[in-house]
RNA sequence: UGCCCCGUGGUGUAAUUGGCAACACGUCUGACUCUGGAUCAGAAGAGUUCAGGUUCGAUCCCUGACGGGGCAGCCA
């Protein structure tokens, strides 16, 4: 099957080709696999996915899910000192979320110590593979540089005997940390720096989150990750880019060690725009209580965008418009944010909340009189139906969405004007309240036109502006959370003068707390997402909402053209 | 200074493998609207980094320059 067959059986569902499926295409057509295909994903669990893994994520198994084919899922977890049970957890937790299944093909790379262990064996058999006793920086010394060659160790040229003795003996643990290294004999004056005899195991008194206190050696990358493919026997193994160099290094083990060789594939990471996607970066940012904590909802890991309130759909959504190429990219993060409104106009229920509430008198309409008037859940689906909004004498309205000095334009509330509250009746504002000292604007004292009540048809009164409101009888007290972006910089990883650190942006996170919202609002449940009118996308928040208190987070705002055209004039 | 990779509108990705560049995001108009949302209609914006070469014809092939990225962890 290729991509033309895909095409002809379901045209919706047609993915754009990239230099991968050519690849694959072509590999299909000479059965250099025998018509398999069989990818996986490897994550070092030693942080949080970011959205930059989703990239990699929905590449690796779309791909096997389109050509009919498997991916795995293989922990890359050769670094004890680096690595946590808590990662892999929530490294789990975030693909199942995100929608992909692995079957039984959980793995790790430490499942496979002992059989790389016997493949290294095997290399110092064949004089491929020693012992080296030079200090850290003695090796670094003779590793030469970009344009000296490297020179040869001392020890290079020990017996295959005294190699394999040394080896058993450095895997008995009866050497020290840095004492002795093994290294596969390449080249110590190949332009490629990989090829300058590799360390293949270093010595760690560590203790692993999987083999405990089994090893005393762990295996370095290039000796466990190609090996690893090799015994799963993947297809295609795609990485990215910057282990382009390590290509030749990858063949060379295989050849020599005469296994199943999969191909190694390069494509160019995802950059998003104002954010950092390094995992060093992102520890520190945790670390140093810039953010609460991985999944606080300014990072971009996968975890925080959920709690944030971006779906599973809008992501996978996302990874398919980025592309895939081998060129270094910066994508703009309005592309994600159209990707997860895109989603959420569709299934998202429509409710009426007030973020920074001003309060209205409608001095016409009775005392202790209340009615329920009838609001529909979603425009875009009313198969969602409808819902009961109350209304009443007071309600509170935007403060954004009163001005008492309007410009040209503005289409919402001023003296004198009128405007249709949503579902509700037209207003007037007759007069306005304000603090004697301050000059500001504490309340609105309006009037109703009993005739424009929502639906009845008994007005042809127009009104060029229709805000959101709240009853204020029976609204609910909300926290909301408005996050922008956590840098002042497109790229903060690329100014050179700055260190990221010093690109955050302050006002990453603003905390409203006198919120007002319908009363519908009072059963939703932590992770429930729904489009505030006029405001944007928002959801309850999973971890600080408590009984009694409803934190909301927001997802992203809506579309605002009037921001865009009181911008500029 | 060495080696490897990459250069297509503002951004990202395409171009049936050599037939004068398409799609998405963004931007800007206008229509519609009880969300200044959504939707609909439309527009602007690249001659494919540059210079040679091959060819009837080059985004595509070749050469060179320029530009960007990666590589000197006992990290991945």
């Amino acid at each position: 099957m290729n991509k033309t067959d895909i095409k002809n059986e379901n045209n919706a569902s047609i993915k754009p080709g990239n230099f991968i499926t050519e690849i694959i295409d072509e590999d299909l057509k000479t059965n250099k696999y025998g018509g398999k295909v069989h990818t996986r994903f490897p994550p070092e669990p030693n942080g949080y996915l970011h959205i930059g893994h989703a990239k990699s994520i929905c590449l690796n198994f779309g791909l096997a899910e389109t050509y009919g084919g498997l991916c795995n899922l293989r922990f890359d977890d050769t670094n004890p000192t680096k690595e946590e049970v808590e990662y892999v957890d929530s490294i789990i937790e975030d693909l199942r979320w995100l929608g992909f299944d692995w079957g039984d093909r959980l793995y790790f790379a430490s499942d496979y110590f002992e059989q790389l262990f016997e493949y290294a064996v095997k290399l110092i058999k064949k004089g491929k593979a020693y012992v080296d006793s030079l200090t850290m920086e003695e090796i670094r010394g003779y590793r030469g540089t970009h344009t000296e060659p490297g020179k040869e160790s001392p020890y290079r040229n020990r017996s295959a005997e005294e190699n394999l003795s040394l080896f058993e003996r450095m895997r008995a643990g009866e050497f020290k940390e840095g004492e002795h290294v093994l290294r596969a004999k390449i080249d110590m004056s190949s332009p490629n720096m990989n090829l300058r005899d590799p360390i293949m195991y270093r010595i760690r008194h560590a203790s692993h989150h999987r083999t405990d206190n089994k090893w005393c050696i762990y295996p370095m990358y290039d000796w466990a990750h190609g090996q690893s493919d090799s015994i799963e026997g993947i297809t295609h193994s795609i990485c990215t880019l910057e282990f382009e160099n390590h290509r030749p290094l990858y063949d060379w083990f295989l050849d020599e060690l005469e296994i199943y060789h999969p191909q190694q594939i390069e494509f160019a990471r995802l950059n998003l725009s104002y954010t950092v996607m390094s995992k060093r970066k992102l520890l520190q940012l945790v670390e140093e209580q810039i953010v609460s904590g991985w999944d606080d909802p300014r990072m971009p890991t996968i975890s925080a965008l959920r709690r944030r309130g971006y779906t599973p759909e809008s992501i996978r959504l996302f990874s398919e418009r980025v592309g895939v190429a081998k060129r270094d990219n910066m994508i703009d993060v309005a592309l994600l944010e159209h990707s997860i409104r895109e989603d959420l106009n569709k299934r998202a229920m429509r409710v009426m909340a007030v973020l920074k509430p001003l309060k209205v008198v409608i001095e016409n309409y009775p005392e202790n009189q209340t009615e329920e008037l009838d609001a529909i859940n979603n425009p875009e689906d009313l198969s969602m139906g409808k819902r009961r909004v109350t209304f009443s004498r007071e309600i509170f309205i935007e403060r954004e969405d009163f001005l008492e000095f309007p410009p040209k334009k503005f289409f919402r509330l001023s003296p004198g004007t009128e405007v249709r509250l949503r579902y509700a009746y037209i207003i007037k504002c007759e007069k306005v309240i304000k603090d004697n000292k301050t000059g500001e604007v504490l309340e609105l004292r309006c009037t109703y036109d009993p005739a424009t009540k929502s639906g009845s048809g008994t007005s042809d009164k127009k009104v060029k502006g229709t805000i959101h409101w709240v009853s204020a009888v029976d609204a609910i007290e909300a926290e909301v959370r408005l996050y922008d972006r956590l840098f002042l910089v497109e790229d903060p990883s690329y100014e050179k003068e700055k260190d990221f650190m010093e690109l955050i942006n302050p006002n990453s996170l603003e905390i409203l707390d006198t919120c007002k919202m319908e009363k519908s609002l009072l059963n939703s449940k932590p992770g429930d997402k729904f489009q505030f009118e006029r405001l944007g996308y928002f959801c309850v928040d999973t971890v600080d909402t408590k009984e009694g208190k409803f934190v909301f987070n927001r997802t992203v705002p809506l579309r605002d053209t009037w921001a865009k055209i009181s911008k500029t004039s």
